[in-house]
RNA sequence: GCCGCAGUGGCGGAAUUGGUAGACGCACAGGACUUAAAAUCCUGCGGGCUCAACACCCGUACCGGUUCGAUUCCGGUUUGCGGCACCA
């Protein structure tokens, strides 16, 4: 038997894909482009989990290749930001050093995938080919008044020492390190991203992505329909405005709250009250966004004043509280304890009057001991809105408020802008000049790029100012407007910005003029697969629709969705899910697989470890399996491939039931299923195979079947077989541009549905609906005749009065007995 | 707290619209080949009952329902994971 020599097949075919790729634009075959989420260079390399992501998209892109597709499948590197410029600092080391060494690293280990990335195509987010475009989008928004500066209070990471955008706060802390983020009123740049909130949420619906990332996406841009309603003061002019979803409940109001951060909440405490307001304010300033989080115990004071519910003139206390929210709607509520659980918490606690006007269950609770919230039942209490269904009122309300100039109707977002500074080194220079007389003036855009400054020391200051701010020969500069001294913008962008457009380069990448032909992009984008990991939902994949979309509006590309379909990987854990990382030491490097079972058998139990959308757990035994499948095939291939073997009706149908279920696996991106699929068609072959041999062809589609999963041995055994105009065993002749040497040059098989059909079938007699045996039957029998032979099989065991008898075709003859 | 996903052998996991539960693989056990080992090949492998086979019974987190038939559908419970978290 022969050797199945992983290493010497896989090196010969590397070679020949490196000299002539069998990836051909010829200007016919339409495109398709298949991208994986590019990864910052890490020093720490690549584990098999970076690795599956990679399989993935490239069993798709090859699948697609033999569809009859060009395949865009580039590869590029995410190379600013934090984690690059903490590794930097760490090692004492320039992180543009570092950054283009770790590049070197990871591109070797990724060349070990034997995917078909066009390396021509390759750029890194730093080089300033590539930045000048970032930098470019930015003055374009700049011009279109979509990025603004603005001082604040922002969150920050005491660690990282920079400004993080709200998407980068989990659960109060900083996405990249874990502390805890603080306040910081700092100027910052922001990019109007709430601009787009409508089309951001509206477009969600044309894309065929997860329904769970278009949720995340929802539910962050958050979009509630609702009205503002008009408070009068009692005694003063001045009145106060509230956002509210449930106008329904207008005439359960009983009480107001304003948020300590409210311009009026000083300036509304009467004489006696001033003191203690005045208190309450200070002590809220004093709490961070963490534990006015986590405090969930409910503080408040009253401010002495009263307002009046517009609808029934009812005399409301003015209360404070810090859990309403000062940057959500008017940063004022009406409070309706009845009817919302945390008013109806505040107004138990502080003793403030419960008003129901929605009945549960047609019924008026007389002490209520808990809100009823659901939107449904009829309005009470309510003048001349009783009698109504809360559910209708709470959608027509709003207008008739606004008709009534008591407010007006109107939608609030949860999305805030995007806060775009980050007062660290490594990242674009924000290409912005300050001057003294025109105020803010971009860098004019055929100066750009405007390069990072070479420096010695580049650590975070922690101040709030970048480092960039020390080096004053770059700072001091003229106006390009008027011409006056000048100071440069400071701040630089934060990573997600080069992430956020970097899709859209890769088709012209090498362009000086312009970030990317129009031409090019109108052929080519957008995007058609899209793979990585779940941990983007709603950071890199909302920022690159809302950059996507600004492009489309300025007349850059003709679409507004740069990925059409996306596809999450599951995470590839170590023992017991744990994630991994090299402070657990349960990191599973691929290079000692490759080394020693290959390549092919890597990519293929990637593959076979559990569905690819879940995580899995690691264990390097199962890719014995699918190494002792490869063998058996090539074996099988050898030993069948001068026999001359004739196809039977049985080689026939094994040939269509491959194809069939191979390709239905495939399109379902059930890849685990589609590895057992080989598996088992691989044995049904040896089988055939050993009573006598099994014909050329069925072992040819079962290579090209097999070419986009393992695709050296693929092409080793396709020549092996004599595949296109080949001699078997001769050494492989490469005209450039000419594949028919390769098993790529194939189109993917079809079954014939004719030739599947198994002329038996096994049908389960069942009594009672439970299995008593299994039979052949003829695939074309008679209902009638499967019912009689069933009970014929059931024999004495059928005592009773039959009551039903069911046969399903090909599967289940049934006999129930009473 | 709210929303979403999931719970199947020793393990990873399979099961078209409800229709033979446990495919495929790992691990394990026994056998063949070998002086021996490795590799390879063959056989077995959910549980109970049984010396064994046949038969029978139980079995897809738990309880209940619909159905001739439920891993699949419905209601309830529970555990694990993920997202959001005072957004009015």
């Amino acid at each position: 038997m022969a050797k199945y020599n992983h290493r010497e097949i896989e090196n010969k075919w590397r070679k020949i894909w490196a000299e002539s790729p069998v990836n051909i634009d010829d200007g016919k075959k339409p495109k398709y482009y298949c991208l994986d989420m590019f990864p910052y260079p890490s020093a720490s390399g690549l584990h098999v989990g970076h690795w599956r992501g990679y399989v993935i998209s490239d069993v798709w892109s090859r699948y697609k290749l033999l569809n009859g597709h060009y395949i865009i499948h580039p590869m590029g590197w995410d190379s600013f930001g934090l984690p690059a410029e903490n590794y930097a600092i760490k090692m004492g080391t320039h992180p543009a050093k570092t950054t283009a060494d770790n590049v070197t690293s990871i591109k070797t280990q990724i060349n070990q995938i034997s995917a078909l990335y066009d390396w021509d195509l390759e750029f890194s987010t730093t080089d300033p080919d590539f930045y000048k475009w970032t930098q470019w989008i930015f003055v374009k928004m700049f011009k279109a008044g979509l990025a603004y500066e603005k001082e604040m209070p922002i969150n920050w990471c005491p660690s990282c020492k920079t400004g993080l955008a709200n998407e980068e706060v989990v659960n109060g802390a900083c996405e990249r390190c874990g502390s805890d983020a603080t306040k910081k009123n700092l100027k910052q740049w922001m990019l109007k991203i709430t601009q787009y909130a409508d089309r951001l949420l509206d477009d969600l619906d044309k894309l065929d992505w997860p329904e769970k990332v278009k949720k995340m996406q929802a539910d962050w841009i958050g979009k509630s329909y609702g009205a503002e309603v008009d408070f009068a003061v009692a005694g003063r002019e001045e009145k106060i405005t509230v956002f509210t979803t449930r106008t329904d409940t207008l005439y359960g109001a009983t009480f107001m709250v304003l948020a300590p951060e409210h311009g009026l909440a000083a300036s509304l405490a009467t004489d006696d009250k001033k003191a203690a307001v005045e208190a309450y304010i200070y002590e809220s300033s004093l709490k961070s966004s963490v534990d006015r989080l986590q405090d969930k115990e409910k503080t408040g004071i009253f401010t002495g004043s009263y307002a009046i519910n517009p609808l029934n003139g009812e005399k409301l206390e003015i209360w404070l509280a810090d859990y309403v929210l000062a940057d959500y709607g008017t940063g004022a509520i009406m409070c309706v304890p009845a009817h919302d659980e945390r008013d109806f918490e505040f107004a138990a606690k502080f003793g403030l009057p419960i008003v129901q006007v929605i009945a549960k269950d047609g019924i008026e609770i007389p002490d209520m001991t808990e809100p009823y919230c659901e939107p449904n039942g009829t309005v009470i209490n309510s003048g001349d809105w009783n009698g109504m269904e809360s559910s209708h009122l709470k959608a027509t309300a709003p207008e008739m408020i606004e008709k009534r100039g008591l407010g007006k109707k109107t939608t609030n977002f949860k999305l805030r802008d995007w806060v775009f500074s980050r007062q660290r080194y490594w990242g674009e220079p924000i290409p912005i000049i300050h001057c003294p007389d025109c105020g803010c003036v971009p860098v004019p855009e055929e100066e750009l790029p405007l390069l990072l400054p070479n420096v010695e020391s580049y650590e975070p200051t922690g101040t709030g100012e970048s480092p960039l701010a020390a080096i004053c020969d770059w700072v001091n500069t003229t106006c390009p407007s008027c011409g006056a001294s000048a100071k440069r913008e400071t701040n630089t962008m934060p990573q997600w910005a080069g992430s956020s457009w970097y899709f859209l380069r890769y088709i012209d990448n090498k362009n000086n003029d312009v970030l990317v032909d129009k031409e090019k992009a109108s052929k080519y984008l957008p995007v058609d697969m899209y793979i990585g990991g779940v941990e983007h939902a709603v950071l890199h994949l909302l920022y690159s629709r809302f950059y996507t979309k600004f492009l489309y509006d300025i007349g850059y590309v003709d679409f507004e969705e740069p990925f059409a379909k996306l596809f999450n990987q599951g995470m590839i854990t170590g023992k017991n899910g744990v994630k991994m990382s090299k402070s657990k030491g349960n990191v599973v490097s691929p290079d000692d697989l490759v080394r020693d079972y290959g390549c092919d058998s890597l990519r293929l139990y990637e593959l076979f470890v559990g569905p690819p959308e879940l995580d899995s757990e690691w264990d390097d035994r199962g890719i014995e399996g699918v190494f002792r499948f490869l063998s058996k095939f090539y074996n099988l291939v050898l030993e069948n491939k001068d026999k001359n073997v004739k196809p039977t009706a049985e080689m026939l149908r094994v040939r269509h039931k491959m194809i069939f279920d191979i390709t239905q696996r495939l399109n379902n991106f059930s890849l685990n299923t589609v590895v057992s699929g080989f598996m088992e068609y691989n044995n049904k072959m040896i089988e055939l195979s050993r009573n006598g041999g099994i014909d050329k062809e069925t072992l040819i589609t079962g290579v090209i079947l097999l070419a986009p999963f393992a695709p050296h041995i693929a092409e080793e055994l396709y020549k092996e077989l004599g595949g296109s105009k080949l001699t078997p065993g001769s050494d492989t002749k490469l005209t450039p541009g000419d594949i028919s040497w390769s098993v790529f040059a194939n189109s993917w098989p079809v079954a014939d549905e004719a030739l599947m059909a198994d002329n038996e079938k096994e049908v389960a007699i069942q009594l009672n609906g439970k299995t008593k045996k299994i039979v052949l039957m003829p695939a074309d029998i008679s209902k009638d005749d499967a019912l009689a032979a069933g009970k014929e099989v059931l024999g004495e065991r059928l005592s009773g009065e039959i009551v039903k008898e069911i046969y399903v075709p090909g599967r289940i003859v049934n006999i129930v007995v009473k």
